[in-house]
DNA sequence: TTACTCTTGTCAACTAGTTAACTCTCTATC
DNA sequence: GATAGAGAGTTAACTAGTTGACAAGAGTAA
């Protein structure tokens, strides 16, 4: 009871974390978080829609729906990939890669003004705990029936 | 950039601890983590749709849909507040009480077995940490466009 | 070759959110 | 008493997920 409450502040976090960026985005750019997490994952190169859907820890059919989307603004571009006829490969056209940079180094700043008063190396204990956590739920998720 | 990344993490902490809930909420009783949040926040006393949908962090039309669903299966009760004829009240009916009691001493114990390797007094500060960072960002959630 | 199987993407039907427009009820004021 | 708001809930149309069924390409074994 007293420790399962720590999920639920984590999930309030979490949820004020993100409709602050989501605020952010709206009201300067015009997008959403969600929209900014798609393109986001594209940064670090091509990726096909079931590699775009792990990254974003979503299934392959939800990746397919939003896609043409992204296509029609020019912000990401679809080509087949040439060594296999079947798969699809995203990846940002240059104005999509702009806008990435832009919007990402804007929530970083407002990140960093927001916690300007913390100590940096409170927040680096802070990260290094959760990565803890994080990492001691990743082993062994056995679910007993 | 290095900073932002603390969202990230959070993110993947959370999803990775809901995803493990509802794992054993649907092997066990065949409930989503959604439909025990549901109930869950009906645990203190009867709320409105939009009380409940507050406590939810999502529209009032959002409960209004869902509602009849717990209703059917017997979970919860609509009867309409005697001092004002629109307003809705939703209760928790034995059945649904005995669920919430149940599935949450499940959710609980799971938490408490997972971590039982970590002193107790470690989480209690990372609780603190949480709670600490949680209402530094309740200030001021000024956007600046 | 042909036939299996795996990988990859798409489609249909569903769930759970949203906003906007609407209806109903109560209250205050003229 | 009439009426104008404010508060509460419902509905429609939309977005973003899910699962399951399917199609089509690539690789492998006979």
């Amino acid at each position: 009871m007293e420790e399962a409450k720590i999920t639920f502040t984590l999930n309030r976090l979490v949820s004020v974390l993100n409709s602050h960026a989501d605020a952010i985005l709206r009201a300067r750019y015009d997008m959403t978080f969600s929209q900014f997490l798609f393109l986001v994952a594209l940064r670090p190169g091509p990726l096909s829609m079931t590699g775009l859907g792990a990254s974003l820890d979503v299934t392959t059919a939800a990746v397919s729906k939003r896609a043409p989307w992204f296509e029609e603004r020019n912000l990401i571009r679809i080509h087949s990939d040439p060594r296999h006829g079947r798969k699809q490969l995203l990846s940002l056209t240059s104005k999509g890669q702009r806008l990435v940079e832009e919007t990402a180094e804007a929530l970083d700043q407002a990140f960093i003004e927001r916690f300007s008063d913390f100590e940096s190396s409170d927040l680096a204990v802070f990260h290094a705990d959760l990565n803890r956590v994080l990492e001691h739920l990743m082993t062994i998720p056995k679910v007993t029936t």
